[in-house]
DNA sequence: CGCCGTTTTGATAGTTATCAAATATGGTGG
DNA sequence: CCACCATATTTGATAACTATCAAAACGGCG
């Protein structure tokens, strides 16, 4: 696993009030708002991170141990592996979330987190060692956030079409990328998976993914080119998807 | 919902060491081993155990808040629900697992836990609130492991058959019950879940189920009846499912 | 320009869902 | 002990959805 020292400030967000360089604090004052006196010291733990390219293995059987981590930029992917080859991804980790610390050997042979895109990623430790009470809150609805995510996931793959939960991975995706501020605009986003990542994490095989892709292109719900996504109608979208929740979007979001 | 104080003792389990009569205390000495100083006194949470009939709400959205508690007995289901009906089971709760805190607006509107079977429920506290290292460290293995749970439970539905599903959720059954001595046997335990509840576990329709069960039994790789599941051919249903992890049961089982 | 990874297309098979109804099963009251 | 009810399991026929396989178009890049 190679790592290079970057310099400091990664992405100096568009005109939002207090502009993070760690987008783990713009995610977390999104939920609970953060003294600046509290913020500042830890954001400071930008201009330690380090950048990893694309395909790395962030964590995993035989990685070293690893403190807990926040990504400032890129995607990784969170997979499981069946022997046979076949592969889910059970969670996407976007800027903003934390990896937690891994131990050699906590970590099951066949689970691995992997960079999906080049990656830029800050130590945590300062984030999860503080005691102010704000943080520990927003700490606490994050991984109730998190949570929320995982059991979505369930409920796609369990009970849903391959058209819903296409339509909800993107509306939840959009929408995590919103709470950091890293959207392009109010509706559109950066969207580095290739439609075999996608494959991977819906459940459905690559032709499948592609054709539902189409559809929902087709239907003019979204639209899509040079590694862009944009919601055209979040309204249809979000009542295909039955979308509202994504550990409550409506309740935590207080930017905008 | 209705709830009845219930008289102390609820499981003198076999002859196997500390027969504590809080099953999470079972569960968890058998990750960690626990002094019994230290458990003896979280033990007695089990005399302040309540009883629930089946078919209870024990958290939802016009639920009032509830500390945590832990499972003495019986089974129940967290579920998230869709606006047309449609019923996806993220996890299920056996004896032994934690049954986290709720606020009142913590939980979102689509989301239940309901008890499947009558059940008892002890107030987790003492446990929770204990600083011996031995039980924190219990405590996170077992977090990391009721992760994994739902890392598999993921990957079954992402992308396994049907065939597998089954097969899978059932080792996991058996093996999460070995956990706290609450089998019948090497091979046997008792299972409650009808099939329009396996159902919503698996994501699969009733029907579909119902074939997939009869086809394990046909070949003789299961037994069903009187409530009871008996796993008649371990190594054969391991190697459909492709099971292995469980969140860590060779690493983790001292007890047998 | 040509290579390689990604997206797209077409044809077909396989798995799972749907619908409707018959058959157990377990518990209850007479 | 038996009839009867409600719930759960099982069966059959058919439709819908998703996977599979193979190959053709794209698109970016050295």
């Amino acid at each position: 696993m190679r790592a290079t020292r970057v310099m400091a400030s990664v992405s100096p967000i568009s005109g939002r009030a207090p502009a993070f360089d760690l987008p783990v604090l713009r995610r977390l004052t999104a939920l609970v708002p953060i003294d600046l006196t509290v913020a500042m010291p830890i954001d400071r733990a930008a201009t330690q991170s380090k950048r990893y390219p694309a395909r790395t293995t962030l964590s995993g059987e035989r990685q070293p141990a690893q403190p807990a981590r926040t990504i400032m930029s890129g995607w990784a992917a969170h997979c499981r592996l069946l022997s046979d080859g076949r592969r889910q991804i059970v969670r996407l980790l976007l800027p903003g979330d934390i990896l937690p610390a891994t131990a050699p050997d906590n970590v099951p042979s066949d689970e691995t987190v992997m960079a999906l895109t080049e990656m830029v990623i800050a130590p945590a430790a300062a984030l999860l060692a503080s005691v102010d009470p704000q943080v520990v809150r927003a700490l606490r609805i994050d991984a109730a956030m998190q949570r929320g995510y995982l059991y979505t996931q369930v409920t796609r793959l369990g009970r849903q079409s391959a058209i819903e939960r296409t339509a909800g991975l993107l509306l939840e995706l959009y929408d995590r990328l919103a709470l950091v501020g890293a959207t392009e605009g109010p509706d559109r986003f950066v969207m580095p998976l290739t439609q075999e990542t996608l494959s991977d994490v819906l459940g459905l095989t690559t032709v499948h993914t592609n054709r539902t892709v189409q559809q929902l292109r087709r239907e003019r719900l979204i639209e899509t080119g040079r590694g862009r996504t944009r919601i055209v109608d979040r309204a249809a979208l979000a009542q295909i998807a039955d979308y509202r929740r994504t550990g409550g979007r409506e309740a935590y979001r207080p930017m905008l």
